[in-house]
DNA sequence: ACGGATCCATACCTGGATCCTG
DNA sequence: CAGGATCCAGGTATGGATCCGT
């Protein structure tokens, strides 16, 4: 089953505040699709099945979610303290093109410029019977971007320089740099000491989980 | 179930040998695989069992099918009368790159530079029911080589000034530039007049019919 | 008859994320 | 408890070729 694109940001508002207090199970049957019974088999099954609930152009690469509108969709995993269980994938990182990037251009700003997150239950609710939450569309404030840009601007500037290898997702305050990849034996290239190339573990950008909760926080 | 590389030519052509008379369906039971019942949907079945059954080490991209011997594998399916049904398969183009390429060093030359030619019976046979015959291990004569390289040159330099687009089937004398693609509406890049880049049907080397049977006929 | 169109398998890549062990 | 490792879906790319309408 498919769902046309919402035509604009109060028709994709409507249908997200559709979502709420619904569940993943009822969403799927809805749709017609499977769950996985093990929740380890179906780690982007909520994001997935929430893309199409709301009529996003599923898995086309280089554009937004909802392209018409410049808005990404995330969902937010919440432990049942209400707060997010886990960081948010923003992009993976082109290490070899990076030092072409500027922070204003850059993949991270344009994913983060508009954002639809979408929060729902998380581990230990069962896969099918974890509910949405009232979802809330946010861009960034003027505080939020200086974070990022600046966070940005560190770990860009060491991929860059080849020091992608030695970077550990220690470095950021609301940024981080974590492998991206199936397993830990994939390789991709990124710049290496001396104008050097060297394989290395696929590597994205992350938000750290307390950033999400300021964000989720905030009053709307 | 897997078979180990063969550690020399005289290996390979033995074990090519043990296959010349047996049927694709017996082949299929003893490596475990079942069988398309519509030959439409088994279009290359036969090579990629054939494949297994010598032990070529199965999909990896720039190697020959036989790495270590350097030696390429390709079925031919034949008709009643003993002739190849079909042209064969040589290998993509790119079409941006091709400029770059001459003919000592070409994917074409490499490709055909040592090929194990593997008959098999075609249409009407079933497809179960269809035999291997006798293989032939190959390397092109001078004559057989001049006739690819001049076509290859005709062919590739056409290519390289822009010209893939009005490029048809009926070019070449033993080498022709055909649609390799898994519909009519795939697109990659070439080049196009005056330097520019445009996006066309993929295409691949082929070698015509006649050309492959004057290969099988030859004495060995 | 054959030139243009098409079909399957497999590997890889990207985007969706969560898992899990020290 | 969070950094490093991993899992699924879907699309793309390539190599195995044959199909089929004019």
């Amino acid at each position: 089953m498919r769902v046309a694109p919402p035509r604009c940001a109060g028709e994709l508002a409507l249908r997200a505040d559709a979502l709420a207090g619904r569940s993943l199970g009822e969403l799927a049957c809805a749709l017609g699709v499977p769950l996985p019974t093990d929740s380890r088999r179906g780690k982007g099954v909520a994001g997935q099945l929430c893309e199409r609930a709301l009529g996003a152009s599923a898995g086309s690469h280089p554009v937004p979610d909802f392209a018409g509108l410049g808005v990404e969709l995330k969902t937010v995993p919440l432990a049942p303290d209400g707060k997010p269980r886990e960081s948010t994938f923003v992009c993976s990182i082109a290490a070899l093109e990076i030092d072409k990037e500027e922070w204003p251009s850059s993949r991270v700003r344009r994913k983060l410029a508009h954002v639809l997150w979408v929060p729902i239950e998380a581990a230990p609710v069962p896969l099918a019977r974890r509910r949405f939450g009232r979802a809330r569309l946010w861009q960034p404030s003027p505080a939020e971007e200086e974070l990022l840009r600046s966070d940005w601007e560190e770990l860009a500037g060491l991929i860059a320089i080849g020091r992608m290898g030695e970077l550990t997702a220690h470095r950021g305050r609301v940024l981080q740099v974590r492998p991206k990849a199936a397993h830990a034996r994939v390789r991709a290239f990124a710049p290496g000491p001396d104008e050097t190339t060297l394989e290395t573990l696929p590597r994205g950008f992350y938000l750290r989980a307390a950033f999400t909760q300021r964000i989720l926080e905030a009053r709307p």
